[in-house]
RNA sequence: GGCCCCGUAGUUCAAUGGAUAGAAUAGAAGUUUCCUAAACUUUAGAUACAGGUUCGAUUCCUGUCGGGGCUACCA
């Protein structure tokens, strides 16, 4: 039980033993003691004041004397200021808890037996290679499944691969058009860099030929456009001219008119053409489609090896686009659907503060929630997972609410599951990342640049000696990587943030560098000594306040586990380690180790340099991210 | 227009409704005959604005201002 814990049910216990009254412990609150105040962790009296009509003082008084009356092993003293009772917990009980943990490498874990969960992340298209964004998607992936894992579920790690549809269809035509016969070897390139710089070939002559017609719709002259959006050009470019409108809005109509200029151009519908033929399986397309999206494959599979990541299972679209379109007969023949006079399928959710959703499109071809829901019945089938966790940016928010609500209005056994957590876009100092627009960061460059800073740096502290030549390779990937890990873990994944490529290679202050530098000095402690025997506290001995906070801490790791879990944020366990590696620091230039005042408080020491090099690995392993035990 | 999210030191981030709002970095000043100075110590600096609920509000509610996202028969 942790020291939480016990405190709340001798809270509990004694509040009965006093009062004769039922308190749970939800009713009142437990902080840890402000620094300026004396005690260990503190109980908020307000909130029961009420009911047993006491003031804070006498409730105070009263409470803490039996406290330390009932639980004289763990309570050593108490005040009371205003209603908060300060309540210092006995230094045997600390030095107990060290003495039971110090050996125990899988200390705050949970022993398994909890049930699966499915975590889905990474999720790439296959026609550009992945960028900051995704970073940011595996890590937090990666790491959720950990910290899940900490928390006793069984985990399968999965992908879904968007290996079809318009968009690798246009890196197919450009490569046709532009790519004389090129390849990954040909050309050294990188085969999913290779087939990204296709695709913006291909925007590149998609520009080329939208812009006069864009120029010919904003005078009015729809000659080369087709169909509604004839009529749709012709009312947009109306309002355009109508005046009076701010520069915003006339961007966005500008914007909506260039859309309809790209979609018109011969190359898209060279584009729509070809995955037509994708479709009804045309061999020479299917084998170029296979070609180029195994160049993509050799490409992504070394990004995820370099950065660590790896899948249990990975869909791929191609095989489970047309799931889900038995849905829509079903969800039509209960009623939750419905036909519009054209033949398409919607589901009305304005009931539930939403719009119409699409779900079939006129010709019977499914759009991606109707993929969706076949593609979470396929996940359920496989693994029968309670919670079904999508790691997918905010902007789709929108998206993964439809998407559960129309799993629930089916009654889907998996719909509870449905967790999505969604997090942030990474900015730049600069803005927004477009890929579009070519400001996105490559995330093969990145984490080059990472490693090599790490090289840099080491370089400069003048430290390797004695290290070979795999070792400090080792090193500098462990630091890099690291770098660039905590970095995106570190802040809470639900905002958005910003990345600051100066600030993300620094490794002074909130850095892994700082982390992974506490533990190499432990481990140079360590390796000299370790604890020979368990520490007994003597009678008239006390612990001095560091190594006291250092044993605070390292007792919370449990529940920063679980929080962590619950939250589905990895920012919780960053801020923990680096707290726990700051104090670490603090202590060790105030206090020595192996010149320890008395060989008592070396055996202490040893035990807390131990338990805190174990939990700085077993945290940071919880983000991905390795330790050195030289650096 | 509708729906959702966010405004905290110069900057990047913290803070289950609790005590004097924490870190990091940039700034100022120090620390190395002693286990790794990629460190440590000291110092200065912030809740966008206006109301409300509460014993108590950065946190909950309303409004104002500012920023972002979504609102495709794209994925």
């Amino acid at each position: 039980m942790s020291v939480f814990a016990a405190i709340q049910s001798a809270v509990v216990k004694s509040l009965e033993d006093l009062y004769q009254v039922k308190i749970s412990s939800s009713d009142f609150q437990i902080n840890q003691t402000k620094p300026e105040f004396e005690g260990d962790y503190t109980v908020v009296l307000f909130s029961l004041l009420k009911a047993l009509r006491k003031s804070p003082d006498a409730l105070g008084k009263e409470l803490g004397d039996h406290l330390i009356k009932s639980h004289s092993t763990l309570f050593s003293s108490y005040n009371v200021i205003k209603g908060f009772l300060n309540l210092s917990i006995s230094d045997q009980y600390w030095s107990g808890i060290l003495n039971a943990n110090y050996k125990n490498e899988d200390y705050g874990k949970i022993a398994g037996g909890k049930g699966c969960i499915m975590v889905e992340y990474s999720s790439p298209n296959t026609n550009k290679p992945l960028h900051l964004g995704h970073l940011r998607n595996n890590f937090l992936g990666w790491s959720i499944a950990e910290i899940l894992k900490a928390n006793g579920y069984e985990i399968v790690k999965t992908c879904i691969v968007n290996d079809r549809g318009v968009h690798i269809c246009k890196s197919m035509l450009a490569w046709q058009k532009f790519g004389n016969g090129s390849t990954p070897e040909s050309t050294g390139i990188k085969g999913d860099h290779l087939v990204g710089d296709f695709y913006v070939m291909f925007e590149t002559e998609l520009r080329k030929q939208a812009e006069p017609l864009y120029q010919k719709l904003l005078k009015g002259d729809i000659s080369e456009i087709s169909g509604d959006d004839k009529v749709k050009s012709t009312l947009l470019v109306s309002k355009l001219n109508s005046g009076e409108l701010n520069s915003e809005k006339k961007a966005e109509l500008e914007s909506e008119i260039r859309e309809i200029a790209r979609y018109h151009t011969p190359i898209m519908q060279e584009v729509r053409e070809m995955l037509l033929k994708w479709e009804q399986h045309d061999p020479a397309t299917i084998e170029l489609w296979k070609k180029m999206n195994g160049w993509v494959y050799e490409g992504f599979d070394a990004t995820y090896k370099r950065i660590g990541v790896e899948f249990d299972k990975t869909y791929y679209e191609s095989n489970t686009y047309l799931l889900g379109k038995k849905y829509v007969e079903e969800g039509l023949g209960k009623g939750i659907f419905f036909k519009k006079s054209d033949g398409s399928v919607w589901i009305d959710l304005t009931a539930d503060g939403l719009d119409e959703k699409l779900l079939l499109r006129k010709d019977g071809t499914s759009v991606y929630i109707t993929q969706d829901l076949g593609l979470a019945k396929l996940k359920y089938d496989d693994y029968h997972p309670e919670q079904s966790i999508y790691v997918i940016g905010d902007e789709q928010n929108y998206h993964m609410r439809v998407l559960k609500l129309i799993a629930e209005k089916l009654g889907l056994p998996h719909a509870d599951g449905i967790y999505h957590l969604s997090y942030g876009m990474v900015e730049l100092p600069s803005g927004k990342m477009k890929s579009r627009e070519g400001t996105s960061v490559d995330a093969d460059d990145l984490v080059e640049e990472m490693i090599l800073e790490a090289k840099n740096k080491t370089a400069e502290q003048g430290k390797i000696e004695g290290f070979t030549k795999d070792e400090l390779q080792n090193l500098y990937d462990v630091i890099g990587l690291g770098g660039l890990k905590f970095f995106l873990l570190k802040v809470d994944p639900r905002k958005k943030m910003v990345f600051n490529p100066a600030e993300s290679i620094d490794l002074h202050g909130f850095t892994a560098t700082f982390i992974q530098y506490a533990y190499a000095r432990i481990k140079s402690i360590l390796r000299k000594e370790t604890p020979s025997n368990d520490f007994k506290l003597d009678a008239e001995e006390t612990l001095l306040p560091l190594e006291k906070e250092l044993i605070i801490l390292l007792e919370q790791y449990g529940s920063i586990i679980e929080q962590a879990g619950k939250d589905h944020d990895p920012s919780v366990i960053a801020n923990y380690v680096f707290h726990l590696a700051q104090t670490f620091n603090s202590f060790y230039s105030k206090h020595s180790v192996s010149q320890a005042e008395t060989h008592h408080k070396k055996e202490l020491r040893l035990m807390i340099c131990q338990l805190t090099s174990s939990v700085i690995k077993s945290s940071m392993a919880l983000l991905g991210i390795k330790v050195p035990d030289r650096m």
